[in-house]
DNA sequence: CGACTTAGTGTCGTCAATACACAAAGATGG
DNA sequence: CCATCTTTGTGTATTGACGACACTAAGTCG
């Protein structure tokens, strides 16, 4: 027998927990279940992980069929291996972390999205599965990797005032910072460039700038 | 029908990069192949997925069946599911890393751990499957790990010498760093504890320190 | 055109990180 | 036993990041 593995496979899936920035605060985008287990319960996005696909391609493949969104970052964070955290067999999750610009939320003008929908944090239904124990660990691993400015971009549209960026800033890392100190340490990091361009709002216009 | 995913599923596996050192040079511990594919080629030691295990403690078991090796702490840094990368199945290979006290390899002693080598990463030989990138990875994320002392303690004996721990430091970051320094460093982070004794080599004794 | 609101800037104190040089303790060998 | 060698172990000065703090600039709205 060239091959000696005799026990049962287990089902891998990939899951998504993917945020965006809505009126300064941070949500999650979650989908309804349309069958069972768990019919009608929230839950993160994901799906199974099919013959030939690569685990990163899976989780994007599934973000893109059951919400319609087009990930541009996508990082892994963890696996969750419970036995029994899937009734039906044993799956095995494979979790990723995306960050969405509010720009490019259209989930409600494209049919297959019906059943998408983004949730504050602080407002949060009951998850199905396990999907509670992974969206705490997405939070952490966001919260971890804020520090670097960079993965915030993805969360603003191309060009972004240096209070948008601030405000992604403090709700990634869930605090307030000082505005100067703020800006102080964009400017060391070198990370984004200035624009001609200003966003006209009520007051006083703001300098866009773009990533470095 | 109560399951719709209609795909075959994968085989799951965990795979261990296991440091130590030695003569203040990181190694890896290795085993020779006993069957084929890569029969009598080097691998990172890592087995499947049993049904009902979590996947930490399919890479404790595997370590510890094939190197007789008892891992203290066992972080997950990636998983690789490169199409073909197994020519038997498809095997989504989830990987952990590990330290050790050099003290405790005794894997020659061992029945079971005739195959299991320690390899200096300088002098490595061919790896079997993807296996050279997973040691790439691994060796990167300890990297990152590493600027926390904390992780350390893991590859050396309970008690130890600052300049012992220093080595550990300089040899998993892969640069020197100034004595002086790097006792301030400790101090500051105010992890390890002294202990009354002293370690009496060929020159002036060494107070022997403890994780606080 | 006055009031309001947001954008945008500089200083100081503190603290962590870097560079650097010498004294203390014990072992060894003549 | 004394000189030499090797490793342990310590203090200071400088630099750059981080945090607190207050005002001016520019445009909108009424």
């Amino acid at each position: 027998m060239a091959f000696t593995y005799a026990y049962p496979h287990p089902a891998v899936a990939a899951d998504i927990a993917v945020f965006t920035l809505r009126r300064g605060a941070l949500h999650v985008l979650l989908i309804e279940r349309a069958g069972e287990p768990f019919k009608g319960a929230w839950a993160l996005p994901g799906g199974f992980l099919q013959p030939d696909e690569e685990l990163d391609a899976c989780a994007r493949r599934e973000l893109r069929e059951e919400t319609s969104v087009e990930a541009e970052v996508l990082v892994h964070f963890g696996n969750f291996s419970a036995p029994g955290r899937d009734p039906r067999e044993r799956v095995i999750s494979v979790a990723y972390l995306a960050l969405l610009a509010s720009d490019e939320l259209r989930l409600a003008a494209d049919t297959d999205a019906a059943q998408a929908q983004w949730f504050a944090l602080d407002a949060l239904p009951e998850l199905a599965f396990d999907h509670a124990t992974i969206l705490q660990r997405a939070l952490a691993a966001l919260g971890a990797r804020a520090r670097e400015v960079q993965p915030l971009f993805a969360l603003l549209p191309p060009r972004f005032t240096l209070s948008q960026l601030q405000g992604a800033y403090e709700a990634v890392i869930g605090e307030e910072v000082e505005k100067r100190n703020f800006r102080k340490m964009v400017a060391t990091l070198a990370c984004v460039r200035e624009t001609e361009d200003f966003v006209h709002g009520a007051h006083r216009p703001a300098r866009l700038y773009e990533p470095a």
